[in-house]
RNA sequence: GCGCCUGUGGCUCAAUGGAUAGAGCAUCGGACUUCGGAUCCGACGGUUGGGGGUUCGAGUCCCUCCAGGCGCACCA
């Protein structure tokens, strides 16, 4: 049983695309931004000038951004609507862009005047080939784009209302006899940023986790602590407990090698010819015979192993309640999981409801029945059960073996149904390797063919797997070959510490230990998160402790390098503390802007809280002493332009339920501002006014590197 | 054999079917007596694995071939 070992967590591929009806999910609910919605009801305007007539919105037909940007603001192609007029696009996109003109010039460039909407102008309308492409007064974008962020805060690029949707995620799903290693981090981060993110999109979110706590692999680390542990303790050995118990499992897996060579040995078996090694050059037949007999031998090997056996044994006393047995399980799980608990902090991982196989392994069978009275499954001559998966084009499935034992599928039909019994919720989204692809496709038809009319809720998010380099190897932990997650925080915690130490800008050791952390959690998740989850991912060490460039680190500079703009403004009396505003996000009264008459987000007795409101929001300058119109270098546009498009990629992120279109946003404002600051100086600019514009601008860039690396999970040091 | 995923500059990766395929690393060359050098700029480097097709438009969708990975248990 050795595949026991590697289970739900670590991965290798994935269908997001393929799997159910989510991969056309798109969120549609509004975000807190303005200048969002002027987008919104500008297109609606522009539309209605169109030289087709259309009653709804073409199926694709979006504002976006212009290759250049002195081409313009916004960008409109003309493809949908010559598609429906039969019409070649540059026609069209004339044509339109005329009307638009005319409307314009008539109504003082001023084409969207709702309330609550900034009446941005438009000062050009031009086309570009297919092409209609729209130029803004700058000014008012800039101020619109500036107040969103300043009054919304840590809530920029949320959702402002809640959606109905409820949904769950279940991730990490470790096993509990071994510790957390390198494909877990990317497991955990994955449903970490993916709970953040939808619930930055109003969704609810409800975050589980399913421990397998019970069966062989936990016996066999319960079996070699029973035989050589000599009583160890964590407390004893000042070890983290899933480290202790991991120790046993290795040892497990050495003593069955042991016994196996003397096994081999003493029936006069030579090991070495089954070898990878001794494979090489044979003929396809002579290792079809090589196959057969290392198969026997393993045979006879596993009838006639001691250890074997008294594992089984175990298990079987476990099954029957043994108190002897089940005191060692109890004690041995509380260790694994009061390290996993500390490693968990770490990351941010956190679970409003713990799973654990112990209490679910059993269920399933109820289900089982049903499909039986449905005539979904069949029993079968020999007793077994059997899903009839083929009408879905799979392969039929065993639920209940010949003896009447439940498979691992059937206790995952029956923790399905119990998830919905105990939430109710209209989807639930599974984090889980990508070698399980095929068995979630089984289930969620099982689901399907029992009439759950929530099967089509179920989704498999699936990642690929973390190799590493060269000739590391895989991920082995039975052999003690993992990169543990615990080794791998703390090296980047001691490279982060160094570097900190060398800079100078962080003076007590808690700071420096705290940033330090900040910074090594920083590292490995904007490393794992932004590349896309279908991929495998290549771990290079010197890659991933890498500060510049690319990095979780680079953005976090940046954050740290405004803050430090800020401090020596004031040290420089250049700004006064008391126009700094540090405010509550969200609050009804706002001391910045001046009435909004905007909903601020719905709180249902308390019940939602819209994602960002424990942000940091600010500081800010009042926006009623900032005069937008002086920012107008294109390196200052150009960041604009990314602040303006955050909610976008939000959205984009709660859509493909991906984080990576947030990190690499994030990298790209991080390379905009970087830009922008080296050019233009802020504090000593060539006059106030610019100095507050920069100043105000930089805080923006900050408070959305917040927001965004929070939905990453990774903090934000304002210096080090 | 069947199924799924991946294939984009030397390396690691981006790019909601849209305009001239972008970054980082590496290499080479520059800037600056630094609002924090964990900096910025430039150069080099691509027939997006090959071939067909759909489309006004394909790195993206379909077919096919090739390469790598992962699955295909009365295991979990």
């Amino acid at each position: 049983m050795s595949g026991a070992a590697i289970l739900r967590s670590i991965g290798s591929l994935a269908v997001r695309r393929e799997s159910t009806k989510f991969g056309v999910f798109r969120f549609r609910g509004v975000f807190v931004s303005r200048f969002d919605r002027y987008r919104d009801e500008l297109l609606s305007s522009v539309l209605a000038l169109a030289p087709v007539p259309v009653e709804t919105r073409p199926e694709g037909l979006t504002f976006s951004r212009p290759p250049r940007p002195e081409m313009g603001d916004l960008a409109l192609p003309a493809f949908p609507l010559a598609k429906i007029a039969g019409r070649p696009p540059k026609e069209i996109a004339d044509q339109w862009a005329e009307a638009l003109r005319t409307a314009v010039a008539e109504r003082n460039g001023v084409l969207v005047s709702t309330p609550g909407i900034p009446a941005i102008a438009i000062e050009q309308v031009t086309t570009a080939g297919p092409y209609v492409n729209f130029t803004l007064d700058g000014a008012a974008v800039t101020r619109s784009v500036l107040e969103d962020i300043v009054t919304a805060g840590g809530c920029y690029g949320s959702a402002e209302n809640p959606t109905e949707s409820r949904v769950m995620v279940e991730y990490s799903s470790p096993n509990t006899n071994k510790p957390l290693h390198l494909g877990h981090v990317r497991n955990n981060l994955i449903g970490i940023s993916l709970c953040s993110i939808l619930e930055a999109a109003g969704d609810t979110v409800i975050r589980t986790t399913l421990v397998n706590d019970r069966g062989i692999h936990i016996c066999k680390s319960m079996l070699a602590y029973q035989r050589w542990g000599n009583g160890e303790t964590p407390t004893a050995t000042g070890e983290k407990g899933d480290h202790l118990v991991g120790r046993y499992y290795v040892l497990y897996d050495q003593k069955v090698k042991e016994e196996r060579r003397q096994f081999a040995e003493s029936h006069g078996v030579d090991l070495s010819r089954f070898s990878s090694e001794a494979r090489k050059g044979k003929a396809k037949d002579e290792l079809a015979a090589l196959d057969k007999e290392a198969e026997q031998f393993e045979a006879s090997f596993e009838a006639a192993s001691e250890l074997t056996a008294a594992t089984q044994k175990m298990l079987l006393d476990w099954e029957a309640g043994e108190p002897e047995t089940l005191a060692l399980w109890r004690t041995m799980n509380e260790w694994v999981l009061s390290g996993f608990r500390e490693t968990y902090d770490r990351m941010g991982a956190r679970f409003d409801r713990w799973y654990f196989e112990s209490e679910t392994y059993k269920l399933g069978k109820d289900e089982v029945d049903r499909g039986l009275r449905m005539g979904v499954f069949e029993k079968r001559a020999d007793g077994a059960v059997w899903a009839k998966l083929e009408q879905k084009g799979l392969q039929d499935k065993v639920l209940l073996r010949s003896d009447g034992t439940s498979v691992y599928i059937t206790q995952d039909l029956g923790t399905a149904v119990r998830k919905h019994e105990d939430y109710g919720m209209d989807r639930s989204i599974y984090v889980v390797g990508s070698e399980q692809i095929a068995h979630f496709k089984n289930l969620f038809a099982m689901l399907e063919l029992l009439g759950h009319p929530w099967a089509g809720g179920c989704y498999h998010a699936s990642y690929g797997l973390v190799t590493l380099p060269r000739g590391m190897g895989k991920l082995k932990s039975r052999e003690g070959k993992a990169v543990d997650a615990d080794d791998l925080f703390d090296e980047l915690h001691q490279l982060a510490e160094a570097k900190i130490v060398e800079g100078g800008y962080c003076e007590s050791p808690e700071d420096v230990s705290r940033v330090a952390e900040m910074i090594g959690q920083g590292a490995v998740k904007m490393y794992l998160l932004q590349v896309s989850s279908d991929k495998n991912i290549q771990f290079d060490p010197n890659e991933t402790i890498a500060f510049a460039g690319d990095t979780g680190p680079a953005v976090q500079y940046s954050h740290a390098r405004i803050q430090g703009i800020l401090r020596k403004g004031l040290d420089q009396g250049l700004i006064r503390e008391d126009e700094l505003a540090l405010r509550t996000t969200g609050s009804a009264a706002d001391p910045l802007v001046p009435e909004s008459g905007e909903s601020q987000g719905r709180r249902d007795g308390g019940a939602w809280i819209r994602f960002g409101e424990h942000l940091p929001a600010g500081p800010f300058l009042s926006p009623r002493t900032v005069d937008a119109a002086v920012l107008h270098e294109p390196e200052e546009r150009d960041v604009l332009r990314l602040l303006a498009d955050y909610p976008h990629w939000v959205r984009v992120a709660a859509g493909q339920l991906s984080a990576a279109p947030v990190a690499n946003y994030l990298l790209d404002l991080t390379k905009a501002y970087a830009r922008m600051y080296h050019q233009h100086e802020v504090l000593r600019a060539s006059d106030p006014a610019l100095m507050r514009a920069r100043l105000q601008l930089a805080l923006c860039v900050a408070q959305v590197l917040r927001n965004g690396l929070a939905l990453l999970s990774i903090e934000a040091p304002d210096r080090m």
